[in-house]
DNA sequence: GTCTATAGGCAGATAGAC
DNA sequence: GTCTATCTGCCTATAGAC
């Protein structure tokens, strides 16, 4: 749908409140009112752009499983964030936005919006596991890497600056090959 | 000013965008229409609310010099993120919410917001060279530290969870003790 | 200086022609 | 199914009484 990956795009560089059905529509090439042939209200539109991004984060990680190793699996999740340094500093973390902009809505797309960090979470853990971590520090290892992963997306969006994010791959990328 | 106090407490639960004008005079106790009296516009207030903020930072960095040792200030630094765990579970962290707020609307307002975290980084920096870093090595701690701290932040307001940020302010302490 | 009423503009949502 | 015109409501900002 030629809608959702508009308003996908604009969700990521402007927000969810300063993207207006208009700008969404105009983006998509379509007339303004057509949007809600297609949706009822624009949190309509909202799910359906977390739904889709949750689906493409789930194929991600279920493709970096193909990676035998569960310390390669998670070097090359880490260099996928450094892969896109630039687009971080120009815009900030897609998922990490999104769930900023869902928590001031709140009730359902919060939640919604959350699933993304779920999945991250509990993949992570996983392979921390499989690295030999207790349950406990294998889930606290998981919210650690994302925690950095996700302040450095916000200082270097701040900075402008995708330094600041490569800095930190790079320094999670050590300590990940002297885990366990 | 009560205004500004207001307004502060509505950008750090509601963001910068949804505290309407009538929301923060309401808070205020004062009429809606009188918000113009004392400022010429919103962006005006915004940026009344970030500077008194980021001299309340500035004070509480020089308040933490009176620790004497580098170490003992940098882990006091991050207790105070612990501390404040329930807050920021609620409503986020006020400095990364603010910034990433004013990121979206970019121009003054970003670069100001984002004069919280040049203080914040520029501190922490000092910290680590006096633990013996290297001018290099010390930003890139300071870096990680606060990325840490502000990437906890957006998992635990996301999950609703004080033990989210509780547990990497406890990984961040003893990172500390062993630092240099 | 303090307050009320309202102008002006924009965004979400709808009605109805085609 | 597709598109235009428009309604409704909210928000910033102002005018002007007191």
């Amino acid at each position: 749908m030629r809608l959702i990956v508009a308003a996908n795009r604009l969700f990521h560089r402007q927000g969810l409140e300063r993207s207006a059905i208009a700008d969404i529509a105009r983006e998509a090439a379509v007339p303004a009112g057509n949007v809600y042939y297609y949706f009822k209200t624009k949190e309509e539109l909202v799910e359906a752009v977390i739904a889709r991004r949750n689906a493409f984060i789930a194929a991600w990680l279920a493709d970096l499983e193909t990676e035998a190793a569960p310390r390669e699996r998670l070097i090359r999740f880490v260099g996928e964030f450094e892969r896109t340094s630039d687009m971080r500093a120009r815009h900030g973390c897609p998922v990490g936005g999104l769930c900023h902009d869902a928590n001031r809505l709140g009730g359902a797309l919060a939640s919604q919006a959350r699933g993304a960090f779920e999945l991250l979470i509990d993949w992570l853990r996983d392979q921390f596991a499989a690295l030999g971590a207790e349950p406990g520090e294998a889930r606290a290892g998981a919210l650690h890497l994302l925690a950095c992963l996700e302040g450095a997306s916000l200082l270097a969006h701040s900075f402008a600056d995708p330094s600041v994010m490569r800095n930190e791959t790079a320094r999670l990328k050590d300590w990940l090959e002297g885990y366990g």
